[in-house]
DNA sequence: GTTGACCTTATACCATGGTATAGGGCCGAC
DNA sequence: GTCGGCCCTATACCATGGTATAAGGTCAAC
């Protein structure tokens, strides 16, 4: 599919797919002999991908180099196992990272809604026989 | 206390505390005759707030709008309820948004793991009696 | 063979969230 | 009274993640 396709199927303008292969993110596709980019459903699948995990809060340099590591994992060699062994210590600190901001986040909504519960239960003499909350 | 005191204690640029300012994030606090600005451990917590809000995900923007709604609360008046209808739904958004991006990020988590096991235990003879996992 | 919708590259511009620098004032210690 | 460390404003600059625009090539339909 030509480029204007699948930007339109990802959702999002022509010319951020150019920007995210300049910025390595996308693969450079192949070129039809006229010059124009050639994509594959895969194509479209990691682009998905990539808005998901940009959604997620995943910087682009992040998205990189997981999916560096995506592309790397079919072919892993047990010989050379030390860029594994990085990638991996990557990839768990990152987990720690998302633990962390589900708590956070947590606590947030926890916090929101009490903000809610305080904003629907004015104060003041409107419901006289009511106690304050704490 | 001074402005360097702050920015030191919430570990943030000078630069930065002066930018929330202009960005009206940060209240504008009251001077010393000399011009400096003056600041109160109140400040000094709104600020490690703001860091936690960004660290979350939120926009400045957004932190600018919590904070009005915060600091409008003691004073909500019953005559004029608009106002405080259109921050609720304004929360109750964000509560939204909140619970899908901690689904994503478990779904990320998962994922994130099985690739680690994968990766921890590569394919082929090498670990023969071990079921995997699933 | 020309029109319109698409594609190409190159370059410039934008918002967000800062950070740095220049040029100057305040103030306590010596 | 002057030195160092802090403060002031104003302005410029930076990275990230795009978006827009100019100038031109491709191609299917008419």
């Amino acid at each position: 599919m030509r480029i204007g396709d699948l930007a339109k199927q990802a959702g999002v303008n022509i010319q951020t797919v150019r920007f995210y292969e300049r910025e390595q993110v996308l693969r450079q596709p192949p070129r039809t002999s006229s010059g124009y980019r050639s994509y594959s459903d895969l194509d479209l699948r990691r682009l998905v991908l990539i808005k998901q995990c940009q959604n997620l809060g995943f910087t682009l340099k992040e998205i990189r180099q997981f999916a560096a590591l995506h592309d790397s994992l079919p072919s892993a060699s047990p010989s050379d196992p030390k860029p594994l062994q990085a990638i991996l210590r990557m990839v768990e600190e990152r987990l720690r990272l998302i633990d962390e901001k589900i708590g956070g986040l947590r606590d947030m909504r926890a916090h929101l809604l009490e903000l809610i519960a305080q904003v629907r239960r004015p104060a003041g003499g409107e419901c006289p026989g009511r106690k304050v909350r704490r």
